[in-house]
DNA sequence: TTTCATACATATCGATTAGTATGTAAATTT
DNA sequence: AAATTTACATACTAATCGATATGTATGAAA
C-alpha cells in the first residue's frame, strides 16, 4: 500500500510494463513447462492479462519468443558482468569463476534461451533467426568479456577454447536438474570441473615464457 | 526379391515388426522435431502405417515412449559394451575412452531418451516414471560396467566421479549440435575433455601407492 | 471537452491433438 | 473349413492450439 504504483499511469508505461510481465511469464514457463507447454493461453493466464492483452503487444508467439531472446540475453549479459567472482585482490580463482558461471548459465532462467533453441529446431523460419540470435549474443557478450579477462601475452586461444568448453560442461551439468538430482550432486562436478580446469591452466602458465 | 520377406508371417512376428517400426520412427522423430513434435500421426506416417494401427500396440501415447525407453537404452547399453575401444594391446586410453563415449552418448539417438525427460518434466504422472526407468538403467547399465573398468584398488570412487563428469559434459556438448557447429567444433571441445581428464588421471596414478 | 489512438477483454475461428468406435482383412484355433 | 482372435484401416470426437474479429475502457491530443 504504501508503494502502489501510481493509479494514472502513461500508455508507454503500461506498455512497457505488461510487456516486461508477459516476457517474464513466458521465461518462467519456458522452464517450468517447456517451449510446447508455454501456450499463449497459460502465458498470459500466468501474467494476470488475457490473451487479446498479449496478442495486442505481441502480434504472433514467435515474437513474444524474440522478446524473451532480447530481454534473457540482456539480463544473462549483466549478470556475467557483475564482477563479484573477482576476490578482493583482483585475482580470479578458477573455483569462483566456476561457481560464477554456474549462477549464470546453470540458472533456471537462462534454460529457458536454450528451450527456444531446442523447441524451434524443426522451424525452417524461426529457428535460423533464433540460431542468429544466439551469434550475435554470444559475439557481443561473451568475447568481449573473455577479452577482457585474458591477457594479449597469454596462450589466449588455448584458454578460450577451455572457456568455451565450460560452458559446455555447465549446460550438460543443468541438464540434470530434470531428474531431481540434490545440490550435492551439483556442488561435486562444479568442483571437479574446477578442478580440471585450473590443473590445465597451471600447465598452461608454466609453459607460457611471458610469465 | 532374393530376402523378400515371406509373404505369411505369424501374428507375433507381426506385431513384433510393427512395434520395433513404430519405436524407430518415434525415436528418429524425437531427435529430429523434439517430443512435443512427435504426434502420433507423424510417428505412424513415418512407420508407414496408420494411427490405428499405432494405437492397436500402444493404447497411449505414453506406453509408446516407454517403449522407445526401453529399446533405447537396450541399444545404448549394447554400444556401450561394444568395447572396440580398447586397443589392441588392452590399455585404455583416455582419448578413445573419450571417442567411444561421444559415440554412444553424443549420439542422436540418445537424446531421444532425453527429450522424453525433457518433455514429461511437467507431467505429474509421466515424469516420476520416466526419471525411474532412467535410474535403473543408470544402475544397471552404467555402474557395472564402470566397476568392470576401474579397479579395487584404484582411487575409485574419484575416477568414478570423474566419469560421471565426463558424461555430463558430452551431454552439454551434444547440446551444441542445435547451434549448427561443424565437426571441427566438436572433435576441439572432445580433445579439450580427453586432455583434461587424462592430466587430473596421472595425478591421481601418481597419488596412488598401490601403483 | 471533444476526438482519436492506444490498451486491453471477449468471443470465436480453423487447424491439430490424442484417443475412440467401428469396420475389414489376415492369421490361428476348432 | 468354420469360428474366433488378432492386426490393421477409416472415420470420427472432444479438447486445445495460435490467431482474429470486435467490443470497451483508458490515456493523449485537439
Amino acid at each position: 500500500m504504501s508503494v502502489a504504483p501510481s493509479r494514472r499511469r502513461t500508455q508507454v508505461d503500461r506498455s512497457a510494463e505488461t510487456r516486461m510481465i508477459l516476457i517474464g511469464a513466458a521465461i518462467e514457463l519456458l522452464h517450468t513447462v517447456g517451449f510446447a507447454g508455454t501456450t499463449t493461453a497459460l502465458i498470459a493466464k500466468r501474467a494476470g492479462v488475457t490473451t487479446g492483452a498479449l496478442h495486442h503487444h505481441f502480434s504472433t508467439k514467435d515474437e513474444l519468443m524474440f522478446g524473451v531472446l532480447d530481454h534473457a540475453s540482456e539480463r544473462m549479459r549483466d549478470r556475467l558482468e557483475a564482477e563479484e567472482h573477482l576476490s578482493p585482490d583482483g585475482v580470479l580463482h578458477i573455483s569462483d569463476l566456476v561457481q560464477h558461471l554456474w549462477q549464470v548459465y546453470g540458472d533456471p532462467e537462462y534454460w529457458a534461451i536454450w528451450e527456444i533453441i531446442i523447441g524451434t529446431r524443426s522451424d525452417g523460419v524461426l529457428h535460423p533467426r533464433v540460431v542468429t540470435h544466439r551469434l550475435d549474443t554470444m559475439r557481443t557478450v561473451l568475447h568481449p568479456w573473455l577479452e577482457r579477462h585474458t591477457s594479449e601475452n597469454d596462450a589466449r586461444p588455448d584458454i578460450v577454447a577451455i572457456f568455451e568448453f565450460m560452458l559446455i560442461a555447465i549446460r550438460g551439468l543443468s541438464l540434470e536438474r530434470f531428474l531431481d538430482k540434490d545440490e550435492a550432486y551439483f556442488e561435486r562436478n562444479l568442483k571437479i570441473l574446477a578442478e580440471l580446469v585450473g590443473q590445465r591452466l597451471e600447465t598452461l602458465a608454466q609453459h607460457d615464457f611471458s610469465r
